[in-house]
DNA sequence: TGACATTAGTCACAGGACGTGACTAATTCG
DNA sequence: CGAATTAGTCACGTCCTGTGACTAATGTCA
């Protein structure tokens, strides 16, 4: 968010970057540059011959710590809604972080659980959520939840990981269950002693080829 | 597409207006203007004060005939591929139109199966290709095949529709009782007798309150 | 040391969903 | 009338899913 002061950018690029911080989904926010009292989204203008892409990846890199492990866009948004910048459109990707990256110094940064966001700008309230419903979203097609885990973890972690994610409780069987049938992790030789109970065995992603196994369609989830 | 003549936007809106012909996805495309001979996906530039959406309406209307029957945004392309217009960004939107609705006169617009798709500008290309994706996507989140029928239709015609989109075939007795699961159609007193063969009842689109209906996650779409 | 709480991991059953082929029903064509 | 054609339904076997109960391995505390 650097050069950003003097003119008025025609678009910008919004980046919404979401990590697990305890059971909860959370967002980096930026404290606004002009009232230093205001959260907003990390933004900026491309850069001459930049790609969107590589716009996302700078604010992303230069607001929280290292390349986040998974980047995509989320779309277009504009129509009206007011923007920090007064720009027309905002292009917003969304990122993830693994957990437990620290919150990154300076006190300009701050990760704000989801039901703890402060009030933000329309359109960026409306890239907030529509990230989040895009990660939610992917969860079945693509395999989000590792990008937020170390790379070690054992299976409850991935189910919880699973279950903030989907905002919803999953039964233990059904969860290894499937998770066996995707043939997604393999076991180390290695197991945690996590306070008392049991210890457990430490999982890696490691997806397998995968029988093409096109099940019929599932009208089922229509809604309206 | 009317004042692209002389500046050269900062961004674009295009359109891919999608429909069923035959038994295939057919594209609407129109003839560049300059180079006549080329073809290009429908698009423009926004106007002052109009949204994003208002102007991919515009846009339809303009190209085909009346409001397209469901729209939605694609995404915003760019990240140096070439487009027509020179522009830095293009937000994409994919809409349907009802099968039947003729081809645009004056010969500027026209349906292409999306196998006879004649070459794009790169840009254009990849926006074609995730409207479509997105259209597949949506299929089992959002009534989709709907919109290309007529408002009303065998369950037969119903069937092949899915079949076009989702570019495999489905057996009658499954899709059938699927369907009936879902709630989505509703009988009608009228029969149509198509040819030879027994008549077949016809249908209405008539989405019921849903049961939740929640059933588990389903890893077994994962990918990679 | 031994019972108990706690967490990990597995099993097995019941009910539902799905793929499939065969069946009946109603019409046209010759 | 019978054959061909298309619509619509049924029933069976297989697989998938929700679920509760079970075993296993550790720490805690008397």
């Amino acid at each position: 968010m650097a050069d950003r002061k003097n003119r008025r950018p025609s678009s910008t690029i919004d980046v919404v970057l979401l990590t697990a911080v305890g059971s909860q989904l959370a967002v980096l926010l930026c404290r606004a540059p002009e009232t230093r009292e205001k959260w907003v989204l990390p933004w900026d203008a491309m850069r001459p011959s930049e790609t969107m892409e590589a716009t996302a990846g700078r604010i992303a890199r230069s607001a929280s710590v290292g390349e986040p492990a998974w980047l995509e866009q989320v779309g277009a948004f504009g129509d009206g809604k007011r923007h920090p910048s007064e720009s027309e459109i905002s292009v917003a990707y969304a990122g993830l972080v693994p957990m437990g990256t620290p919150s990154p110094v300076g006190g300009v940064y701050a990760w704000f659980t989801l039901s703890d966001v402060p009030q933000l700008a329309p359109r960026q309230r409306l890239i907030l959520d529509g990230a989040v419903a895009i990660i939610r979203g992917r969860m079945d097609q693509s395999p989000v939840a590792f990008r937020l885990l170390p790379q070690m973890f054992t299976l409850t972690e991935l189910q919880q990981m699973y279950e903030l994610l989907l905002g919803k409780r999953l039964h233990k069987a059904s969860f290894r269950r499937a998770l066996q049938a995707a043939w997604l992790v393999e076991p180390t030789d290695e197991w945690r002693s996590e306070g008392r109970g049991r210890p457990a065995q430490l999982y890696r992603y490691s997806p397998r080829k995968r029988r093409p196994a096109q099940r019929g369609i599932r009208l089922d989830l229509l809604s309206s």
